[in-house]
DNA sequence: TAAATAATGTTCGTTTGTGATCGTTATCCT
DNA sequence: AGGATAACGATCACAAACGAACATTATTTA
């Protein structure tokens, strides 16, 4: 057993993009083929990822493919858009964590944070945290939905109405131009809401993706959100409505 | 102890990184490597950090390692034991599945299952149950116990009362021989009541190295089990104790 | 202030992670 | 299918990192 100091840095990119090239770390790290070969086949030893020609991946068991390849879209910008919203994020204080993609980038950036206290109605979120001891991580109830790991249902959302929060970071399927917070699902409107009401500072993390897409049900208007994070300037009809409404637009860059 | 100064520091900037570099902090703090060194290997001796060549990086896998170990422990009779007891579980049902190592294998054994509603305080089985399309999974929610994927407290609790069950397969830390189910935690033993108490059948599923253990906290008798599925013959004592009851005993076999 | 103790610096022999080479094996492409 | 190409694991040499022992400086205590 050697244990090299790639070693967290190498489960860390594994975690957030699902995989490891051997010569993308080669890149990352400045060291030869031959040394990243060792780091795999060290941790593919301990059971930490899955050795496979060229790189690894997460064990098979854990991952939905399908979702996870949805995870993979826009990744470095839900990287980049998550580690800004961890930096705003201080340590000792109560957060929720909404179901979503990029909330869960969040959580990864979050691990090194101290004296958390996480709600969430994700269950990938609460497997990420799971591996800090700085952390305490409460999971709403709920019914287990497959397709993105979020509990849904009255279940989470009695929870969430027992606790009041510090900073909720919550994401959203789509951005109207009005700065209009739209999602697909009925259910997670309300537990949005919901989170939302019991929250002193709502930061909302979207990528620019979000406004090219349509939404069907309403979720809260720009003067709900205390802060919003995404990676390239929002159009002009947006950002009115956030001079007017006192939200900070906070621009994640790499 | 040497550190008086450093320490707070090396473990902040190792927290904030995820590692340290021997360089790195002497430049940091302007000392020699040696005195590093020292530092790191009481960081180590300690167990607040890990040591690597070159530096050392947070001990994050330590309690997932700790639990690991455990799970593997009486591997196969705990693989034969949840075979048995999945057999006995008919499709188109609720069930219960409560935290410990165990019942995580019944839960493997049940993902041929058609028609389940599995609810759970464990976040393993949610992880393990969440590939099966043909099971719905309900999380009850609680504070994340990160030694075994365990959901703890009031939330776990009034989540449960919330249900009816047709089937409970719960685990337990101890057997006395009288038939007694025993166990450590306080807490989980209020949610075991309860899950008894609201079940129609109650598997007990336990390996015969419960038998040799001791607990001090009293779950329930032997009267509430409908049937104990174990691996090796169960003693004197506790068989009358079923024929009393009417509880059945299935031995697994592999 | 002097003695005692702890912390840091210095030196040196030892360990070990890394890179290079090479023969083998897996994957890709026609 | 079968050759080309890339990735792989084993082995070895080397330099960096390491720990032990001792010297030196800071800090405490009487």
């Amino acid at each position: 057993m050697v244990l090299t100091i790639r070693k967290p840095e190498i489960i860390a990119i594994a975690r957030r993009e699902g995989k490891v090239t051997v010569d993308g770390l080669v890149d990352h790290f400045g060291v030869t083929p031959q040394t990243i070969r060792r780091d795999l086949t060290e941790l593919a030893e301990t059971g930490e990822l899955e050795r496979v020609h060229g790189g690894a991946i997460l064990p098979s068991t854990t991952v939905n493919i399908a979702y996870n390849e949805r995870r993979m879209l826009n990744q470095a910008s839900k990287v980049d858009i998550a580690s800004a919203c961890a930096k705003r994020i201080p340590n000792d204080c109560a957060i929720f964590l909404n179901i979503g993609t990029t909330t869960e980038a969040v959580a990864s950036e979050l691990l090194n944070h101290e004296g958390l206290l996480v709600v969430t109605n994700n269950i990938n979120i609460a497997n990420i945290l799971s591996s800090s001891d700085q952390i305490d991580v409460i999971v709403t109830g709920g019914q287990l939905r497959r397709s993105d790991g979020g509990l849904i249902g009255d279940l989470a959302q009695n929870t969430i109405n027992q606790f009041r929060f510090d900073y909720a970071i919550i994401g959203c399927s789509a951005l109207r131009q009005n700065g209009d917070l739209m999602d697909f699902d009925m259910q997670e409107v309300s537990v949005s809401k919901t989170i939302i009401r019991q929250s002193d500072h709502v930061m909302l993390v979207a990528d620019n993706s979000k406004f090219d897409r349509k939404a069907p049900a309403f979720v809260a208007s720009m003067q709900s959100i205390s802060t919003i994070v995404t990676d390239k300037s929002v159009p002009a009809d947006c950002k009115t409505q956030c001079d007017v409404s006192g939200t900070d637009i906070v621009y994640a860059s790499s």
